[in-house]
Formats: structure tokens, sequence, C-alpha cells
DNA sequence: CACTCGCCTGACTGACCAGTCAATCTGCAA
DNA sequence: TTGCAGATTGACTGGTCAGTCAGGCGAGTG
């Protein structure tokens, strides 16, 4: 589909380009405050050729979107699936995001930016694969639950809400530029916002692990 | 400014209506989704009126949010300043903002939703307000830290950001409909949410503190 | 060479809508 | 009664831009 004829040899895929340019027009200057003949231009193509292989504008965030929720989503059961414990799961997760937003940050930014916290437009198309990434995470708090690990009186749904807001707050603020934006701090990051909502913010005592960094 | 001219007794501030018509509006529709005549309709007045008060769509909605969130900003000023444990002060901007949201939902909603997360378009515009807001419970969080009431390990600009992600993401999931939304619902957050945060997910030993609800 | 087919082009169209403005209304004061 | 000023009206304008379409190009095929 991406190409129906065999792409010639070292020829460009065109339907790529455009998907590669929309990230960085997107993330420039948002969504809504593109044009397509942007997206066209920064991919070096004619604007017709946009839809030549979209139907419309959103469909490409659409295709940005879906493809990479999915890989996420993924990614959530396969820890999930693993015999470890819940608090390890949790930082796997929270590493997952946090190493997708430093390898592709223009890539998360237009995915947080205009579909997960625009709830009102392209979020809501998207609630119930976004919903499945809380679910995916809930399930894991339900299982520490189960255990022991983890508080009776939370409700995984809730507990996963806490999770996922506290993480996607520091994208966004990574984003625009509120905390400072380094490896070492992505790094840092996932130890943190772990600790944070597993183990909490007060001290209980006999409480002080040293935190790498 | 409202009306410069004494408003005649019983007679509708029009000024007001538009106001209140645009809440509605904007958390029904979307502020990108409606025109302004929805606004006009909504409020039973002329279209060109409401250019009469507001110099563009965009300065009603920036009036609804600045409005709102000084007194947001006022509050947790002032819940600072009382002599009570951190857990406590948490508690109570948890409280602030949930009843904010049981009592004035759709205002929360065009808030949160055109504002507050969408930081690429009044995001940007209000950035420094916003960010006003972190400082505020970061500085809750700062002076329990100093008592050693709460982890040094964890920096108070990244507390600050997990409590108010996990917060806003519980008020997303409301608006949204992910989550049950009723007052029971909203007293038991309050609660929930400063536990989790402040005391963690986990279990410590001895600590199963009953929650009311 | 001629034909085909899919890739590619970019000028154009139609719809939408924020914001303008000239005209009208209304209450009050001289 | 006349005049003023601010409130109110809604038709109209100007600009923007998503999406269309008729046609050009080039590689493979016979």
């Amino acid at each position: 589909m991406a190409s129906s004829r065999a792409v010639r040899a070292g020829a460009p895929d065109k339907r790529r380009m455009i998907l590669d340019a929309a990230i960085t027009v997107f993330a420039r200057q948002g969504f809504h405050h593109c044009r397509v003949s942007d997206v066209a231009d920064e991919a070096g193509v004619a604007y017709g050729l946009v839809y030549h292989y979209f139907d419309s504008k959103e469909e490409i965030l659409n295709e940005l979107f879906l493809e990479r929720w999915q890989i996420m989503l993924d990614a959530i059961a396969e820890i999930d699936a693993r015999e470890i414990p819940a608090r390890d799961k949790l930082y796997m997760v929270a590493s997952f995001i946090i190493d997708s937003y430093s390898n592709q940050p223009d890539l998360m930014k237009v995915i947080i930016v205009e579909v997960t916290r625009a709830a009102n437009s392209f979020g809501r198309l998207h609630l119930a694969k976004i919903r499945e990434a809380y679910e995916g995470i809930a399930g894991i708090v339900e299982s520490a639950r189960n255990d022991g690990s983890f508080k009776l009186t939370i409700t995984s749904e809730f507990a996963a809400m806490c999770f996922y807001g506290a993480i996607e707050q520091v994208l966004t603020a990574w984003i625009f530029d509120l905390l400072p934006r380094t490896e070492e701090e992505f790094e840092h990051a996932k130890g943190l916002v772990v600790d944070a909502i597993c183990g909490g913010l007060e001290t209980t005592g006999t409480n002080a692990p040293a935190v790498s960094g």
C-alpha cells in the first residue's frame, strides 16, 4: 500500500517523505496552524502529491499517531507479561515513553500536543486507543494490588491516571522548555517518576534510596 | 469597563451573557470548532455586539482563563502561607481544583482543554501564568523537603509536575467520561490523589490508612 | 516508436468565517 | 422636542486554505 509498484532502487519513498515532513511541520507550527502546502514544501514535493497518498490532512496525523501508539501498547503488554515486580514494570513503561521522546522528540511532541492532550479534536477520535494505554498500566497496578505490594485503597484505574498523567506532564514540561532537556535529565526522570508515584514524596522513616545521576 | 454607564436595574449585563455563552459553546464544540456567531446566538445577542465588548474571539477565551486562573493562584498562595503539614496543603490544593471542576465543569473543561493542555496555541500565550501554578505547588513541596517530611531525592519542580499532572489527568478523565463523575467520586479523589503522590502506591509494611467513602 | 499507466504537478475553486461598519435603537439630559 | 452617546444590529468583505482536477512526465512494454 505504501507503494503498490516496487519503489525503484534508491528512489525516495515519497509517502514516507511526506510523513516525515509532517512530523517536522506539525511539531514546529502545530497541526492547526500549518497548511498542507507547508508539509508539501518541507517534503520537497508538489502540493497535489500529498492528496495522492493521503485522503486528508487529518489522515496524515492519524497515521503518525496510530503507528507510534500501537508500538507503545505492544510494549506495555510485553512488559506486563514479565515476571518482575510492579515497580520494575512501571519503570520500564516510563523508560519506554521517555526514550521515545528522547529518540523522536518531534514525533512525540506531535502525538502529545495534537492528539493525547487535544481530547476535543483528535483525542476524541482516538479516545479508545488512548484508553488502552491507561488500561495496560492499570493492569500492572492491579496485579500489584492483588499480590499485596500496592495499596488496595487506590484503584488501579486511578493509579494509572496518576502515573500516566505525571509522565505526560513531565514530557510536556520538556516540550515547552519548563524543565531542562538533557540526556541525563531523561535518564534521571525515569527513576524519579516511578519513585514519586510508587514510593511517594514523603519520607517514611527509613527511606532515602540513593538515586543514580 | 464592563458597562461604563450604570446597567439599568434588572437589565441583563450583555458582556457577562457573552462570556457565559462562550463557556457553554467552547465546552460543547471546542474553541476552534465553533463560530463567533454560535456564541452570539447562545447569548441571544447580535453578532456584532460580541465585537463591541471584545476585540476578538481569542480575547474571550483569554478573559475566561485569566479570571479563573488568578483565583487559583491566589488560593495556592493562601494555602501555602498556612502553618500546616505539606500533605494537608496539597490536599487543599487538590480540593480547590476538584471543587472548581465540580462547581463549574464547563468553565474548567474550557480552561483545561483549550488552554492548559493546548500548549501549542493558547497554552503558549499563557505559559508564564501556567508556570506560576507549578511554582506555587513547588513552593509547598520545597518547604516540606526542608523540614524533612518530603524526600530530598525528588526536586520540588519535578514533584510539582507529578502532582499537577496527576490531578489534571484525573480531571481530563472526568471531562471525557473515562472515570465516573459523581459528587462522591470528586470527594474521594481529593484524598486519593494526595495519598498516591505523597504516600505512594506501594504498601510500606504498616501502611493501610482507611480512606473515607 | 507509440502506447499505457501510475507518479507527479500546481493553479484553481468553493466553503468557511473572523472581523468591519454603516445604520438603527434607546434612554437620558438640555 | 431635539440632540447626544453608547448599545445594538446583521449584512457584507477579505483572506485563508483544504481539497480537486486536468494535464504533464517518464519508465517499462510490445
